[in-house]
DNA sequence: CTACTGAAGAATTTATTGATCATTCAGCCG
DNA sequence: CGGCTGAATGATCAATAAATTCTTCAGTAG
């Protein structure tokens, strides 16, 4: 049934627009309901809990960044600006995002407080595209190989955690923000060309 | 007078004990006092306020830290290997430190939003250490040149920073926190070895 | 039967008030 | 006078009651 999505879609309209303007806290069912015309009982038929909205209202701001990172991944620059551009694309939406409505933070924060299984499937959704730039890396021979690319994604992923959302661990200034991360990926495009070594055992 | 220092001292072995066991929120500063046989109000000689408690609280543990740091520094490794143990040293104490006192995350939660630049102040310290290990290992020829040592040294700091309070910033075990800090570290190893490249400029 | 409402219950949030706390300082001892 | 106390003060916190809010579901309309 068409009209059970588009309905759907309507409640996540208005909640989107109140979150973002009041907050995840300061929104209720019955408010978005009422913009809805309906009761806030209805809701539920579409939505198994308030939290689900907000796990929605992030999925579909992951889904423009999962657009843009397969049009990068698929791209013909060199696979290190790829890298670049994929992680640059995240600090700067997500740090526009949150200086446009300072409440997006709020929602961020609620999910990783109580999804935190959520947060973990975008992170591997983003390696899917970071995997297909290392293993292009690899052929092009930009790229030392990589035994599991995957495992190196997760690396960089940790190591760029920071910049993930910026607003939330710092209180670094965009252009500030942007140069970090260029330094942190100096670093890491040199590991890449050069190979890396893994770690067999660790002593103190 | 070396009988006000030992005062000094007395209080923050008090505050440190309740502190450590009730935590930051719930010692209050007649109990200290009343720990050391002295009035609240006297508290204010030795210490400008509450936080300054917990200031120095947190300066006695790095000082720990640090001279850790300054053995692995001098010390006869490969200076990749002292770039491991200084991480990992920090990672395993600040780890055990929370463990087995969990009140303690609460004092780094105050002061990283209270007294930001004691945290900066920390860091760089830090960094003090790890350009000692980088600059020996330009010079032995493990690490290609190295332009500005405390920016290399502050951006490793940067790709590191979720194992410095890493039951802040997330919920992992020591053992994984432990294979992920190895993973990020090979990847800065190798980039030290081959050299990094700064960036130019940025592009989208 | 399907799509929805609105009342009801449980859980959470807010408001309010009283108590506790951090901090200051006038004054007291030795 | 230096070293300290303890009362005063404003800020923060805890407790509790009241109100809202999320969520469920029996029941209604079409």
């Amino acid at each position: 049934m068409s009209n059970k999505s588009k309905t759907r879609e309507q409640i996540l309209d208005a909640a989107m627009n109140r979150i973002k303007h009041y907050g995840y806290g300061k929104t209720t069912m019955s408010e978005i309901a009422g913009d809805c015309d309906m009761s806030a009982g209805n809701i539920y038929r579409f939505f198994a809990s308030k939290l689900d909205i907000a796990e929605a209202m992030a999925r579909q701001f992951n889904a423009e960044l999962y657009q843009t990172y397969a049009e990068i991944a698929r791209g013909n620059n060199p696979p290190a600006q790829r890298l670049r551009q994929v992680f640059h694309h995240n600090l700067d939406q997500t740090f526009d995002a949150i200086e446009r409505e300072a409440k997006i933070l709020e929602v961020a924060e609620v999910l990783g407080e109580e999804r935190p299984l959520f947060m973990n499937e975008g992170l591997a959704q983003e390696r899917i595209y970071l995997c297909t730039i290392l293993e292009d890396g690899v052929e092009r021979g930009d790229f030392a190989p990589i035994a599991d690319c995957n495992y190196t994604a997760e690396m960089i992923q940790s190591a760029l955690m920071k910049y993930r959302f910026p607003q939330l661990f710092s209180r670094l200034t965009l252009p500030k923000l942007r140069r970090e991360l260029n330094g942190v990926l100096d670093i890491i495009e040199a590991g890449l060309s050069k190979g890396i070594e893994k770690t067999v055992e660790t002593e103190h």
